[in-house]
DNA sequence: CTAGGGTTAG
């Protein structure tokens, strides 16, 4: 990244520029030829053509005259050679101020942002005054760069220069201002202009949109559309507005205006809604538009996926990765294996995953960091550590999102020691630790119990890193010390936070409240939570177990007449397990599951064979208000006790059964899982929420702590 | 020579 601040400072505005002269070529026939090479310029599309009129003008020495160069110039651009723009640039004797807006807006059509920014401040270097077109070009990068000072700053020289309104440089305002988080400043600029056309009004309704002002948006949309015909771009910035709210009243008016508009069969458009029900977890609703839609291409396959991925349907996650690899006309990126990797990591779809990263070798990306950071996610999360170190250490090119990966990968295995030697190694190879760094660290130390490390590093994050410690590491370190009893300090911890203390934190909390048997400290713990987060049966269930546990009947019962009360919503219990490359994937008592029947019969004489090697169910650990005997029974059908269940009955004997879960695990699972491992000799690695669980012959590796 | 849109790890 460039430092912003030298920049600025290199900035030297002239007031009256002055331009080169021109030393023009008093050879007749150069110029016959040049206004020709120009007219056939304009015309050519095809970038061999191009090249060839591209040599014809070195060879011929017509590389000297600047307004033919620029025309070359633009036909690379229209073509999107970058490369080549930039090399007729250089060849240019006299550049002109039109040849640095064409390179300027090349580099910025193209993604080049940096280099935008770099060749605008030479360009004012050199005494060249930029003009309203010029501008134009450069405002788009500072936007997608967020560079809040220079924008603010080249807005300044805009209005000292007097130039007047211009609808391309004051809608260029509104979008960068829209794009920097200020939607405040953009509507100032919008306000002030005197002329307005469709990108100024979808500029200003993205900013608000943007910026999560939904109301404004919509009230700007409307007032829009009596005034102006609205296109794509109004309608894209329109659903926008529907990101980040969660209100599903929202989400369905905006749909159906955008139905209104007559803009919903638009590809974007289409994407863009998926994207908002993906959003809202209503991923029922994304599937019916991504199955409407007549062309569907990558980049729809992967949202469809990450929506599947995000709401933990990981069959179906799987089978439409199957799907996506056999169609033809789908050709995979890395944005898209990424993507799948991720469907991998979280179902524990090893045989999946190796798939993919066969397929990144052979299509030749695997020096990507991106992708490897995310094949290093996938091997850790399929406990394959092994596998994750040996893919790391080959990586030529290691940034800080890989070491991230290794990092939390060794702490989720309860490895918190190499974990923080990594982090320790990361540093003296010269790279700067990240926020996510500091979360995967001080989670580390927390699963592996090394209190006082964590805590070390958790109190040098500001001197030593310049990291401000965020919810998540707040979380990390209540976790951390309230798994190592010290309840007091955790609180205390929260009670000096300098950010308003959110649920992570107190759930951190309200768990260690339930392993240490706190009432009292549990009982307020979960009023924070049921303020902060009514609508989570997660905490009355916590509340409820810690009720449980010590014996309190009373408090069991009033924690679960206020369960049923209100209106909540828990996460279902999904379990799923890997067979011959395809995702199983089981509910709690599901028993209209095809396979239930056959599972049901053997988990009856698996719980026999347990029994008698001492296991004892833990009805406490059930919250519903049942008879012992139907406690057992759900007991019985917890989701991963289905899932290892199935995987016993279709794997070899002395196969590892692994078993991913989306919530954690319960008490009576995890002591069920140290006698299976026993009895049936088998080596079970449950994965939860949080980490990895390795039962091995009665023992498990988390010590029975997590 | 000019402005605006969709997918991605931790």
């Amino acid at each position: 990244m460039i430092r912003f601040s030298s920049l600025m400072s290199s900035f030297t505005w002239r007031q009256n520029g002055t331009y080169p002269k021109f030393k023009i070529s008093h050879i007749p026939d150069f110029n016959a030829t040049e206004l020709w090479l120009v007219s056939i310029l304009q015309r050519l599309k095809e970038p061999k053509l191009i090249q060839q009129v591209h040599a014809h003008i070195v060879v011929s020495g017509l590389f000297r005259r600047t307004r033919l160069c620029n025309r070359l110039m633009n036909s690379y651009a229209s073509c999107r050679h970058i490369g080549e723009i930039n090399k007729v640039f250089c060849f240019i004797e006299h550049k002109n101020l039109v040849s640095w807006t064409i390179l300027i807006n090349g580099f910025t059509k193209n993604g080049f942002f940096v280099e935008a920014i770099e060749k605008f401040g030479q360009m004012v270097n050199c005494g060249l005054v930029p003009n309203a077109i010029t501008i134009s070009s450069v405002l788009p990068a500072i936007g997608k760069l967020r560079l809040i000072l220079m924008g603010k700053s080249l807005h300044c020289y805009w209005v000292k220069q007097e130039y007047g309104c211009n609808v391309f440089v004051q809608s260029g305002l509104v979008h960068m201002y829209s794009k920097l988080g200020c939607p405040i400043a953009a509507r100032y600029v919008f306000d002030s202009m005197s002329e307005r056309n469709a990108v100024s009004w979808n500029a200003i309704i993205f900013g608000y949109s943007n910026n999560g002002m939904v109301e404004e948006a919509i009230g700007l949309f409307n007032l829009m559309r009596r005034s102006l015909l609205m296109d794509t771009f109004t309608i894209m910035s329109l659903v926008s507005a529907a990101f980040g709210v969660g209100d599903l009243k929202i989400v369905t008016q905006i749909h159906g205006l955008v139905v209104k508009s007559g803009h919903d069969k638009s590809q974007p458009v289409e994407t863009r809604l998926m994207e908002m029900y993906i959003d809202v977890n209503f991923v029922d609703d994304a599937y019916c538009i991504f199955f409407e839609m007549s062309v569907k291409d990558v980049v729809a396959w992967t949202l469809m996926l990450t929506g599947f991925v995000k709401s933990a349907n990981l069959s179906m996650a799987v089978e439409h990765v199957n799907q996506m690899m056999a169609t033809e006309d789908v050709e995979l990126d890395s944005v898209a294996l990424i993507g799948i990797l991720s469907g991998c990591s979280s179902s524990g779809a090893l045989q999946q995953g190796r798939r993919v990263h066969a397929l990144v070798i052979k299509i030749g990306i695997e020096s990507d960091t991106f992708l490897g950071s995310s094949i290093i996610d996938m091997y850790a999360n399929c406990a394959k550590l092994g596998d994750a170190r040996r893919f790391f250490e080959g990586m030529a090119v290691k940034d800080a999102a890989c070491w991230n990966a290794l990092i939390a990968g060794n702490g989720m295995h309860g490895y918190g020691n190499d974990a923080v030697h990594l982090f320790q190694e990361m540093q003296d190879l010269g790279i700067d630790p990240n926020e996510s760094t500091l979360v995967s660290v001080l989670s580390a130390c927390g699963h592996g119990g090394l209190v006082e490390q964590g805590l070390y590093i958790f109190d040098n994050m500001v001197a030593r890193w310049n990291l401000f410690p965020n919810q998540k590491h707040y979380a990390c370190v209540v976790d951390l010390l309230g798994r190592a009893g010290r309840l007091n300090d955790a609180y205390s911890v929260i009670s000096n936070m300098h950010l308003q203390p959110g649920v992570d934190v107190y759930g951190a909390l309200l768990g260690a409240c339930k392993a240490h048997g706190n009432i009292e400290l549990g009982v307020e713990v979960s009023q924070r939570l049921f303020e902060l987060k009514p609508e989570d049966a997660g905490y009355y269930v916590l509340l409820s177990n810690i009720y449980a546990l010590s014996g309190n009947l009373e408090g069991v019962k009033s924690t679960r007449s206020l369960l049923r009360s209100t209106a909540l919503k828990k996460d279902p219990g999904l379990s799923s397990v890997e067979i011959n490359g395809a995702i199983y994937t089981f509910m709690a008592s599901e028993k209209d599951h095809p396979l239930y029947p056959e599972i049901s019969r053997f988990l009856k004489d698996l719980i026999f064979r347990i029994q008698e090697e001492g296991y004892v169910p833990d009805t406490k650990s059930v919250y519903q208000d049942v008879a012992e005997d139907l406690k057992k029974d759900i007991l019985y059908h917890h989701s991963e006790k289905l899932a290892i269940a199935f995987g016993l009955m279709r794997t070899k004997p002395g196969a590892i059964i692994r078993v991913t879960k989306n919530l954690r695990a319960c008490n009576d699972c995890h002591s069920s899982c140290k006698y299976i491992s026993k009895v049936f000799g088998r080596a079970l690695v449950i994965k939860d929420k949080n980490r990895f669980h390795v039962f091995h012959g009665g023992n498990c590796s988390c010590g029975d702590y997590w």
